[in-house]
DNA sequence: TTGTAGGCGTTATCAT
DNA sequence: ATGATAACGCCTACAA
């Protein structure tokens, strides 16, 4: 280990091979056609000998380009998003990718910043998630050579036609949802979400009618509550907000369900708040499940019964998506799993009797 | 918005300001004392024309070095770290450092990979948050020009005279929420913690006992839980489970406390769990404060009363110790504050009484 | 105070 | 099949 590594360069190797600079780099970027068997051999030999390791600024400076990936996210703190975010670096660095993350905060300005940078240093692979407003698709739309992946978002979203997309295939995760509840014996289910400003939320909503209607449910009610900001909110806390004032609404439904599916979970989060704060037990009163499968509903008490979005194969579709291959399809849809926890029972003779629950 | 923008270099500024490459390269490093007066105010008026920014990669290629900054981390999705790493990402765009972030997964492997990448491009700047067994400090230790911040971390865990670190003032922590509880009425308080194997955890129990003393509560205990490992665990989940199992160590307490404290907001949150599981009710059996902060403590019910982690002080603290300034201590140590919620109230006569408590 | 020239390590073009 | 050579955009002696 020296103090000053001295840099093992194209031109040591060429040296030690006995060969030229220019077939050193033909060798390095693979084209093997321009290059003699034997001297092929040489520079394998030259390169793991000096452990020499091409220089990727000098790279870039010349190409222009680098395979280095712009990850876009409102808030890596975010439940969801922040899995999300550890899986595509993780995918990333596996397939030697190097990762630049902007956290937004849903700022375009933070957000064009960030990417007026990237572009000067010649980044061309653009991973966006949840990006309800993000104007990336307008800035780099006049790029050819731009990849541009969306993760959580509708191709309608975006103007792109060259856009690829990752999502969950929210009918079926309201299916088994469902699913699940009907199972178990409800048929009073409601379904709680904030206004339907995304595809996926409107996606998901319409994937709990199709699938209460599949599941012959007697009755179902969908409760909406309106988006409220807080002054800071990195985790989507206003998500919560809202799931503890819905808590209110379905608790004054004049037939009040024995079940409730929640948007996503850090909505269910707030309906379990509110419903204690009212005095109705998760689950022996009204059971409850989620969608995303955020870490908190391991930690949580009692543990939310969730649809577990697949991260990692999300991450790694995402990342399959930014070296296009013509044949696979631009809108990858991935499907979810079930994951039951405490917050999910059968609907117990108080829950079905609402007298026995006062007004 | 051109197609494919035609790059402004330093050589356009200078032909348009009337002067020579070097002039505005001078300009641009804030060399002004070898430039005349109005060759600067030119040089200012072309590079505003031209809309020129300096192209990094090429600098880079130059000088050897770059100004961008190196951040280790378990796992962002960390519950106390994934804040970290936001404020830091943010302080450190507000300073104009770009931030290459690793997830270790407390992989030597992973972060001496990452480094040696890193080490290639010329990253002089590295921030390690919660680096109970990270390499860096051996991997850069010969380097005289790198500049390492440790986050978390006592100086004593490296043999790195050249460390910064930055810490929580753990001492002021507990006195702080001794202190509470004790306001509240408490004084039988328990203390909850894992293994003692970091430095923090040394310290707060430390400063737990000093607290308790202080005030004069009449009686605590210490309640140590052994780490498990989880197959899979980004989220620190391994301290909920500890902190379900030393639920009902507090529990069988030969003298139950009416309050517990505990190492962190994870371990708390596990506890409220466990209490939950044994039909202890938090607050009004026993109260429960956590450290952190973390989101997860307002979305969860009732609200966990915790010590808040200064994050974005934190993280402020630690970019302004990237460029070290001589007469400033090489270890900040920044005071916590508390956030109260529902799970610390006044002992009720139910939780004083222990016999009405049952066994 | 200002300009000129050389080179950082690589790729690409054009010879051979 | 292989090699010389000229950039890429910037910094930095050194010269003027």
């Amino acid at each position: 280990m020296d103090l000053a590594p001295p840099r093992v360069t194209i031109q040591d190797v060429a040296r030690a091979a006995g060969v030229s600079g220019s077939s050193v780099s033909n060798y390095m970027n693979r084209h093997f056609e321009r290059l003699g068997e034997e001297a092929r051999l040489r520079i394998k030999e030259a390169i793991a000998e000096l452990n020499f390791r091409p220089n990727r600024v000098a790279r870039q400076l010349k190409t222009g380009r680098t395979d280095a990936i712009a990850l876009i996210v409102p808030s890596v703190v975010n439940p969801y998003s922040g899995e999300l975010v550890l899986a595509i670096e993780q995918e990333a660095s596996r397939a030697g990718y190097g990762v630049h993350m902007c956290n937004t905060m849903r700022s375009s300005a933070i957000e064009t910043d960030f990417l007026d940078r990237l572009a000067d240093i010649g980044v061309r692979r653009l991973i966006t998630i949840s990006p309800m407003n993000s104007t990336c698709g307008v800035y780099y739309a006049a790029r050819e050579d731009v990849s541009i992946v969306a993760i959580d978002a509708s191709r309608d979203d975006f103007k792109l036609p060259g856009l690829r997309t990752v999502n969950l295939d929210h009918r079926a995760a309201m299916d088994m949802a469902v699913g699940h509840l009907h199972d178990l014996g409800h048929d009073r289910i409601a379904y709680v979400t904030d206004s339907l400003i995304t595809h996926s939320r409107v996606d998901r909503m319409k994937g709990f009618e199709l699938a209460v209607e599949r599941y012959g449910i007697r009755a179902s009610d969908i409760v909406m509550v309106e988006n409220r900001e807080r002054v800071v909110d990195i985790a989507d806390l206003h998500m919560v907000d809202a799931g503890r004032r819905a808590a209110i609404d379905v608790a004054a439904l004049s037939l009040r369900p024995t079940a409730v599916v929640a948007f996503n979970d850090m909505i269910a989060h707030g309906l379990m708040a509110g419903f204690r704060a009212v005095g109705i037990a998760v689950p022996s009163d009204i059971s409850l499940i989620g969608v995303d499968d955020i870490w908190m509903n391991e930690a949580a008490s009692p543990g939310l019964t969730s649809i577990r979005h697949p991260v990692a194969e999300m991450a790694k579709a995402t990342i399959g998506h930014l070296s296009p291959s013509m044949d696979e399809p631009a809108d990858k849809v991935l499907l979810p799993s079930l994951v039951v926890r405490q917050t999910t029972t059968q609907p117990t003779s108080s829950s079905t009797s609402r007298d026995a629950q006062g007004k």
